[in-house]
RNA sequence: GGGCCGUUAACUCAGGAGGUAGAGUAUCUGCCUUUUAAGCAGAGAGUCGUUGGUUCGAGUCCAACACGGCCCA
């Protein structure tokens, strides 16, 4: 494939050429004391650098990402994972030997440099190259310096080029990991444990959604990748680990969109003696410190839309929602078959044992959702769409339930946990009957998960919170794919 | 699954109404010891996503397919 490119076939006879005069291409080499980000930070705001002839010899190390020859000098810009900085190279200072072998390299090539910084006329500081060794031979050229890789699809397949020349991707992967860093942080102070519950499961439970199914040979059985550790963690509670917490991937085998990836990251935790009331005001708070502590504001703009984090965070109920912002009459709230007849009217796909939870639910996405751009807490959800909620005491049709929403994009999702394990198991034979109506997402009956409740579960409540999608808000970035390293990508051939 | 758009040199992009493919960057050769999208002179570089079709002739028109993007379900 690249054996046709003529630019690689030109580095490799180069190559072959240093490799002759007894260079090593890929050395091993650890003398990369000073990073690029340290010197410019050090001497950024000082005038008076030392004196050439006196100053220590700085040694770093980095990737050529331009060259401008002049002849018998040259200058370049070298960068390492902290930082770009410009280089000065003199055939005088460095000698004929090394200035050769410095005007074989390509760019793309990593270079180890030690010299002594100075300003040009122009202020740039300036490494003065006195030694300078090829650490790494690149035999593809880098994309162009100026307009960097745009080809969506090339900066998914080759995200290391992407993040090479790209630096705005750097940051959101940086942001993506202080983001990270915090929540487990906060969490740590709290008291919650990290725990790590499996990614293949005999019976994936905890949600609503398609499973991808594999198979463990030596035990001749069938597995599941994981849609939630919803119903491990709670076994952690019934077990005495009352405040736990797990940040790792989903997988759900449905459609893939700009806010949809198969595998996704969630931090999912549990609090014993906590109700979702309690949830709301945490997540209130987690979510505004971690803006405070990212973007340094509660209020931005996404994608040209100004948001506000500052809390209190208006709380609506399911209904009110309904009826207020999507404008449906009490006729239609209160009456089951009147709802599900407006679901079918708004072109909603509703299966044969779907009732007026799930058409009220489907609607709410509809005409609701798109409306809730500052942040909103919806409170009390149908039961017919919340197996493992706990009922509410008002509303025996309604669960101790919220989702968060921001920018239109439910955010999180945390109840008030059902631990009655009869009406536990009552539910799932609920779902049972769904599936053998053929609802393929309904929720499938854990007896092991039934039988741990019934050992006890306290008072507990949980909730997962959509850590790509947090990462999006945070960074403004249109698609969970510019937030993913490696979104899924059919094999180009 | 449906609709719309895209795919041309290593990268970023032109290519009017069908007539043997162009630019900038990068690369190669030469000149140049403070440049920074360095400059000057010259050169090389393409299965125009794939496969068919229409046509004397297709990057261009038509069809199918592949991959990607956006919207809808």
């Amino acid at each position: 494939m690249e054996d046709d490119n003529i630019l690689r076939q030109q580095r490799i006879k180069k190559s072959q050429e240093l490799r002759d005069q007894g260079v090593d291409l890929y050395p091993s080499f650890n003398g990369a004391e000073n990073k690029i980000g340290e010197i410019l930070s050090l001497f950024a705001d000082r005038e008076d650098l030392p004196a050439a002839e006196t100053a220590p010899l700085l040694r770093t190390a980095g990737r050529l990402m331009t060259v401008r020859d002049f002849g018998k000098s040259l200058f370049f810009h070298v960068q390492d994972g902290t930082g770009r900085m410009q280089g000065y190279l003199k055939k005088d200072q460095v000698g004929a030997e090394t200035f050769a072998l410095f005007k074989k390299l390509d760019i793309g090539d990593f270079v180890g440099l030690a010299g002594v910084l100075f300003r040009t006329r122009t202020g740039e500081l300036t490494l003065l190259v006195k030694e300078a060794a090829l650490l790494s031979k690149a035999l593809l050229p880098l994309p162009e310096k100026f307009h960097g890789l745009t080809d969506v699809e090339q900066r998914y397949r080759q995200r290391y080029l992407d993040l090479l020349v790209n630096p705005s991707v750097r940051q959101i992967f940086e942001t993506r990991s202080r983001i990270i860093a915090f929540i487990r942080s906060f969490m740590n102070d709290r008291g919650f444990l990290e725990v790590e519950t499996p990614m293949m499961q005999p019976i994936p439970g905890g949600a609503t959604a398609k499973p991808f199914k594999t198979y463990h040979n030596t035990l001749d059985m069938p597995l599941f990748l994981r849609i939630a550790p919803e119903l491990y963690l709670k076994r952690l509670v019934i077990g005495g680990l009352e405040r736990v917490f797990e940040i790792n991937r989903n997988f759900r085998n449905e459609g893939i969109s700009i806010q949809h990836n198969p595998e996704f990251t969630m931090m999912e935790f549990y609090q014993a003696y906590a109700t979702y009331q309690d949830l709301m005001a945490f997540t209130e708070k987690l979510v505004s410190e971690l803006a405070e502590a990212v973007r340094g504001t509660l209020t931005f703009s996404y994608q040209g839309e100004s948001i506000d984090l500052t809390p209190p965070w208006q709380k609506i109920s399911f209904l009110e929602a309904l009826r207020d912002l999507g404008g449906l009459p009490a006729a239609v709230l209160n009456d089951p078959i009147r709802a599900v007849e407006l679901a079918r009217e708004q072109g909603a796909q509703l299966r044969p044992g779907d009732g007026p939870g799930k058409a009220l639910t489907k609607i709410f996405e509809q005409v609701v959702e798109p409306k809730l751009r500052q942040p909103t807490f919806i409170t009390g959800y149908p039961i017919e769409v919340s197996p493992l909620a706990k009922r509410s005491r008002e509303n025996p049709d309604l669960t101790d339930r919220f989702e968060l929403f921001v920018a239109g994009r439910e955010i999180a999702n945390g109840f008030t946990e059902l631990n009655d394990p009869l009406d536990q198991r009552d539910r799932f034979m609920e779902q049972m009957k769904a599936h053998e109506a053929g609802d393929d997402e309904a929720q499938v009956m854990d007896r092991d998960f039934v039988q741990a409740l019934e050992y006890g579960l306290p008072p507990t409540a949980g909730e997962g919170i959509g850590i790509d999608r947090l990462v999006m808000l945070l960074t403004d970035a249109p698609s969970i794919r510019e937030v993913i390293l490696f979104p899924q990508l059919r094999p180009e051939n």
